[in-house]
DNA sequence: CAGTGGTCTAGACCACTAG
DNA sequence: TAGTGGTCTAGACCACTGA
């Protein structure tokens, strides 16, 4: 882009050589933030910002979209874009899978299974879920340890006609969350994060004083529109959830 | 796609029409999730996939791109496409104005600025910020009211330098952070959760027992590659973070 | 070094929606 | 209803990387 005929030496020399809708797209972003484009204000269409970077409309595009997904922009097929007034952030949050999330920390990751079996659907739950309360579901409760120490706790209800075969999952050789992503892997996904005081068997087995404060992570799923469970994870508090824009 | 020489009808008559390549992409995560594909198994090279749906390879390459930016898929320029092997699952989570947040609740939003000053950075920020402790930084402590009982405490360091006029700025109309965000917009963002005991004068605002536990959301912006400053929001026990996938 | 994905172009039709 | 973005095509060159 912005070379007129000849071979063009793909961007003169400086760094390496970014892909022009990258260098686009930070070059709208570094408007924005440098304010020359205040909140509200409408950019040119694509038509036109492709005349100015001289490319095709499409790479402007492709700039534009990755903006708005991002939560910069916002696109209107008649109304054109223009900079979010309210920008609802998008900020990504990694799912990894249990185990992972301590050997990225650097430590050893095992588990102990604490309890597993099938048991009638507890009433909260079953809200959180939209399910009959008293539904036969499959329980686990999983501690994991990290270098063998508590680290968090797994609590999770499945539903064993989404899930075929949960109840005779090999528990020994890695979490049930592994089982789950090779035989029912969800489709949707909803998370939702609190704090919440150690009672019980959550306080115990993390070894944690009583009414300490846990980080709970709720993570309801759903296979082929249908709920397929609940998992509440308690992490130790302090232990952090990253997230990065 | 899928059809042969004629016109089209745009898509037989089922639901509404979807875009060739949101076809595609269901398609393929359909066939992941119904175990056609199992985690770490090569998919059909895009120009073959392209072939087989009857369309062209930046149709597949779009919808392929999708899955992998939402982490079921892993790419390669000679290595190709596979399934994930560990999902990293990537999920939204929204980071909105603080108003706005009790506002989507269907509460009235109002604030009321505790205190607001320079001083000098604290030790524990500075060394979250990577600036060195003692810096002078603007601060603002903030309680936000949803129908006028505490909702949460904003807890801000600034550095003036990187965002003029802050000192300045009029607190009574709108939060501090709709301020930033017309006149220092943050470049990068980084979140940490954690639960934390209240206390002090965090559970004094938010009319909360000490130590009863706290969500603290850490944010931590940057502009122009530089350490903008350090959020420290704390929700009351029981208050959800929402994110989604 | 050869194969695969990453990206761009030039052009077209269409869907949504603001005025 | 006209203007804008959403998407597709057909083709091309290039960058990265596995064998």
């Amino acid at each position: 882009m912005t070379t007129p005929d000849k071979p063009a030496p793909k961007r003169a020399a400086g760094r390496k050589a970014l892909a022009p809708w990258r260098a686009i797209r930070a070059d709208i972003l570094s408007r924005i933030q440098s304010g020359d484009w205040g909140p509200g204000s409408h950019l040119p269409k694509e038509v036109d910002l492709a005349a100015s970077y001289g490319c095709t409309r499409s790479t402007v595009s492709r700039a534009l979209r990755d903006l708005a997904e991002a939560g910069f922009l916002e696109r209107r097929r008649k109304g054109g874009t223009r900079i979010a007034e309210n920008p609802v952030r998008k900020a990504r949050l990694d799912v990894p899978l249990l185990a992972e999330a301590i050997l990225r920390a650097g430590h050893t990751a095992t588990c102990r299974t604490l309890r597993a079996g099938m048991r009638p659907l507890p009433a909260a739950v079953a809200r959180r879920l939209g399910r009959p309360a008293g539904l036969p579901v499959f329980e686990v409760l999983t501690l994991h340890l990290a270098d063998d120490r508590p680290h968090f706790l797994e609590h999770r209800y499945i539903d064993p006609r989404l899930a075929p075969g949960v109840e005779g999952a090999d528990l020994t050789a890695s979490g049930i969350d592994v089982w789950l992503l090779h035989n029912a892997p969800f489709s949707r996904l909803e998370i939702a994060l609190s704090a919440v005081p150690a009672r019980g068997e959550v306080a115990e087995a993390l070894n944690l004083p009583p009414q300490s404060p846990c980080l709970l992570m709720e993570r309801a799923s759903w296979r082929r529109e249908q709920p397929l469970g609940l998992l509440l994870l308690y992490h130790a508090a302090g232990v952090p959830v990253l997230a990065h824009l």
